[in-house]
DNA sequence: CGACACCTTGACAATCCTCAATGTTCGTGG
DNA sequence: CCACGAACATTGAGGATTGTCAAGGTGTCG
């Protein structure tokens, strides 16, 4: 019954510890000039944060601190003290649950102003992964926990959030459940072109690789590639080579998506 | 491409409009002798209203209604505007999403004390429907959301409560993504019997058909057919007939559900 | 240029789905 | 109470998709 690939999850440079530094040392940050340097900040329109007025929001910042991650890089492993919560700036990262006999699932991605971690109580069981260089806003759960409780407006966004990831778990379980090995791979580019292409057509770097994909979608790498070389032959997309891809006909990816 | 099953979720007497109870209808609910019936609530220890003390629980009382669902009925349909929120009391819900295709595919199950619905904003994009007769505990999603927004202790419990979704969600997508067919139906009969047996080896009844365990489980439904029958024959569970079910080895069980 | 990781391709096998037929349960009405 | 029919469940045969094993190709970095 053990008939499962080992994920071989193997990172170049991968599980360093990881660099913390600390907030407002980012030149931007020092005092005088910005004194909210959140006002700046790419992700603020769409991030949990977003909903906060300026001297909340300053608290908030004082909480918290940057943190780069290095691909193949982990914040918060699976069991460990879940400590930290955070929002992505820049980067794509994993969040993976794994059973006990080493097979690991994908079972989130975080895009820039996503929210990771487990606030409140309980402990994360997943842990979370750099796909790609990463830059995040953290803070520690204890601090983030106690301003949340004591900001009205907090706890509701955080739980629209949330529930918006719950939605989001909930469709991909269907993708899991019920689709083939190609609506998977083309709802996997369409999604990620969304996020990453810069235009419609562009020549885009994908943020996985082609293992990862598959720990993604649940299904072997070979499969994965099988899929890509089809989905190219087919003029759909095109590999230049490397891990950049672009979408050449999007109707046939949505097509190929399921609709 | 388009090799799914229909899913005939065919339900006997199903889809009726629903029958609604007003609250402080139920004889122990008039004036007088229980100023608080939710403090005989026989749920009210695991959901979140627990969390709430005896004069909030009062004012929440008068927001809510009892509803009856029988078999088959529906609560929430995708698409439609999500005006409802509760608790469940007693039986067992599927939420449910469909493709535009007619695949579906059930992303998570209510039983007893679980929140369903979408408070705040949003639709929700899930049909819920009663697997088994149904008894919940229902707001109107307005009435609720203003109350949540004025007592500050329940958004952090609704939170925790999503965020626990969201953790089952995603064990589950590790379910779907990766493991086989034996595997999916152990764990589905395993989370059943923690939740449904009176004791343990007992005899109880499986709240869904085989189709429903279909569509949990992401699969057709004669492989669920023939799996619960090679556990059968196994002796690792017993099936009296009907929708009848009992674990008659609960470690073979549990290792044929991978551990 | 060489080593290494990553990706692609092929052949084969296994699981699971599909189609089809038969058996069982349950509710209804005679 | 029994007979009938409809929905539900089981079983079998065959085939398609996907996983597994293996080999070779491509790209990247020192």
């Amino acid at each position: 019954m053990s008939r499962w690939h080992r994920t071989a999850t193997g990172h170049k440079g991968g599980d360093f510890p990881m660099y913390v530094e600390p907030s407002g040392q980012d030149g931007e940050a020092e005092a005088g000039h910005d004194p909210s340097p959140c006002a700046s900040c790419a992700v603020r329109a769409d991030a949990f944060c977003g909903s906060l007025a300026a001297p909340a929001l300053g608290e908030l910042h004082r909480l918290g601190r940057k943190v780069r991650l290095k691909r193949g890089q982990a914040l918060i492993w699976q069991g460990a003290e879940s400590t930290l919560v955070g929002n992505v700036l820049e980067g794509v990262l994993k969040m993976s649950a794994m059973s006990r006999d080493g097979r690991e699932q994908i079972v989130g991605l975080a895009y820039p102003a996503d929210f990771i971690g487990r606030p409140f109580g309980k402990n994360s069981r997943q842990t979370i992964t750099a796909l790609s260089d990463a830059h995040l806003c953290v803070f520690s759960r204890a601090a983030f926990d106690s301003f949340a409780t004591g900001h009205a407006g907090m706890g509701e966004a955080l739980l629209r959030r949330a529930l918006d990831d719950l939605d989001g778990a909930r469709r991909w379980m269907l993708l899991l459940g019920r689709t083939s090995a190609m609506e998977r791979v083309a709802t996997l580019l369409l999604d990620a072109a969304e996020r990453l292409e810069g235009a419609a057509g562009k020549t885009f770097a994908l943020p996985f690789s082609r293992q990862q994909m598959a720990d993604i979608l649940g299904m072997a790498i070979e499969t994965v590639s099988r899929t890509m070389t089809r989905l190219r032959d087919g003029g759909v997309i095109a590999l230049p080579g490397g891990r950049q891809i672009a979408v050449r006909d999007r109707n046939a990816l949505r097509e190929a998506a399921g609709g």
